[in-house]
DNA sequence: AATTCTCATCAATAAAATTTGATGCAAAAG
DNA sequence: CTTTTGCATCAAATTTTATTGATGAGAATT
């Protein structure tokens, strides 16, 4: 973990964003066990269609579900790879870490 | 993980939002090795002092980094246990996910 | 007690994200 | 080919976050 940033820090503080919000979660909650289509998420969340489209397009947008189209339906599903890539990045993050007592700063 | 939410979604929410802005991300970096004074990340990062404790602000809120003063510094450091909850919801999330084919929707 | 240093906080502004309702498009059904 | 269904997208309004420079408070130094 030389380089904490080798993805840069931005695409991974997108990532975190788009984990940010609790109805995006509850959407990812939703897809753990098997993937939906926009209309069935809109019945279990009882959110307006275009605030879902919305929202999928961020979970989209950072790799965390994938959209699949099936005759006029549109299936989403979790992009577990993508889910391990930032629990990873978490790991890394506290692996090297080391609790040191602080130095004083005007030493 | 019967509930994912047993945590509130709400302040696992503010969590991944602390870690979703670039400038946070280094500040966290930068916490790994050792505590550090205001003083320091200033210098280290390049931003200006209301800035920087602005996002340390928000750091501290939802725990991932803790405060401690001695004399008229403060020092920063990285608050591991909180670091490992975040790194153990998203591996909760995934350890029971199945990526069940999509049953048709409208069945 | 006056000055300096380190840092938090505030107010004003700017920027980004979210919500809402309307509109459009493509696939299927009639 | 017209209508319906499922969804994305858009524009406008709102809400949330972030930036900036100024001010203030506490600790140390003089």
């Amino acid at each position: 973990m030389q380089k904490l940033n080798s993805y840069s820090s931005k695409s991974i503080a997108a990532g975190f964003h788009a984990l940010s919000e609790p109805l995006r979660l509850q959407i990812l909650n939703l897809l753990r066990t098997q993937e939906l289509c926009v209309c069935e998420l809109c019945e279990k969340l009882d959110v307006p269609q275009s605030k879902l489209s919305f929202h999928l397009k961020t979970l989209k947008e950072v790799g965390l579900v994938h959209a699949r189209q099936e005759g006029r339906w549109i299936y989403y599903g979790l992009n577990l790879a993508q889910l391990v890539a930032m629990e990873q990045y978490l790991a890394e993050f506290r692996r090297f870490s080391v609790l040191a007592p602080a130095r004083p700063c005007d030493e």
